[in-house]
DNA sequence: TTTATAAACTTGTATATACAAGTTTATTTA
DNA sequence: TAAATAAACTTGTATATACAAGTTTATAAA
């Protein structure tokens, strides 16, 4: 599967949390009890069990173990970067993506700022709407840089583009930085949603960034009220 | 000042990216100088730079070095556990802490389903008014265990609670999970706040972890909706 | 000069060892 | 029996080494 040896070990860990072997509040095995069942090195296996204490999936305690947290008390589960496609799939809800507009357009002031580029440089402009069980809740507008996204389709737009990108053009996405508010919502809002009698929408503003640290994505989603969910796990760090 | 080695360096490059030391877009020194430089080991640099790299402050790139990260395009700069005090401080905004209420209580239902206790156990509740630059924006309700916390005063919830806590009681805060929704501002939020027109406020349920696990306070911000905004950080990981 | 090759860098992974520090269990002592 | 001590666990930190893999720079060959 990957070449990696504690990022599968993450992955078998993981998939051991998610389907109930290790349940929450027991303790996995020790950390010298792994490096057994894994034949590996002690720092491999805690490699793997940081970035699961990391994304909030154990609690490491000194002298004692690590406990399994109970994940499962938000039926949102994520925090960090995942597609739409994935996120329904994982609610197991019934969605449709609707291609709204698709086109090449040169960036205005706003966009020039947001995604770093100048007046002259060709953008995709991607306008979908997001369908949840029949109502159109996410109006999500992408912008591209054309220069590392060539190409794009409706096809595509339909489906995952991120699949493409990662997939296809073998785009490295490495991270990205979100940004929340609630806004009056305009008249492009109302003509693509279902808005009933809310006044406002939640606004996540995303960047995304390759590998190389740079700027090639900038994402405006614009949610329903009433229908905007989102869920953060922080670590607080103690120096001393 | 800190015992440990790789958070005291974490700490330092922090601060010297933070002062403008290092620029972002430009790169630190690597890893072999900064092994030099610190005196250090190859492995404690990493385990300072990785930190760095998961809070969004540097990118590694294989072969090339450590490119520092724009961080100040949001000045809102963070995500991850801070407190109120903390952040105005951050921001240089004049705000005030009022105390509403301060009692001991019985859970009701919602209450033992949210902080995981039994009717009989005593709760601390506290209620709080966060005043900004004169308004009043966000309504805290905290709920405090009193088995962990045996004693409060007004005097403790005007300053910062968290400083008491970990200062004081030597309690260790360790990790939070956050859930973001929109709701109908109910009457206790037009009592305390000054919600304008505004229908709906944004809800911050906040439940955090104490060093062992073990849940120890429930706390629900209620936002005004147009002095909302939240940070997010976040990586992808590859498998392969 | 241009191109190809080699060397010297960079970060990434895997392993091993030693000791510190907190927790639990077993043993010894009063 | 009860309490103190010791041993055997647990995770945390620091160091060292080796090699892999990507990037840049210097060198050699065409």
């Amino acid at each position: 599967m990957s070449e990696n040896k504690y990022l599968s070990i993450y992955n078998d860990l993981l998939s051991k949390i998610e389907k109930g072997i290790f349940k929450p509040g027991t303790k996995i095995p020790s950390e010298n009890q792994l490096v057994e069942q894994y034949e590996t090195s002690r720092e491999t296996i805690r490699k793997a069990l940081n970035l699961l204490s990391e994304h909030g999936y154990i609690q490491k305690i000194k002298g004692k173990g690590s406990i399994v947290l109970d994940v499962r008390k938000f039926d949102f589960p994520i925090s960090g970067l995942i597609s739409f496609k994935e996120l329904a799939q994982k609610l197991g809800k019934s969605s449709r993506t609707i291609v709204e507009q698709l086109e090449i357009v040169k960036p205005d002031e706003a966009l020039k700022k947001h995604l770093h580029v100048t007046a002259r440089e060709d953008i995709w402009k991607v306008v979908r709407v997001r369908e949840i069980e029949g109502e159109r809740i996410i109006l999500d507008k992408d912008f591209f840089n054309k220069k590392v996204v060539p190409f794009l389709s409706k096809d595509i737009c339909e489906r995952s583009i991120y699949e493409y990108l990662e997939k296809e053009l073998q785009l490295k996405i490495s991270f990205a930085k979100k940004e929340f508010f609630v806004e009056e919502c305009t008249e492009e809002d109302r003509m693509y949603l279902h808005l009933k009698q809310y006044t406002h929408v939640v606004v996540v503003r995303n960047y995304v960034y390759l590998d190389d640290a740079s700027l090639f994505q900038y994402t405006e989603s614009r949610h329903r009220l009433d229908k905007f969910r989102f869920v953060d796990f922080a670590r607080r760090i103690h120096l001393h």
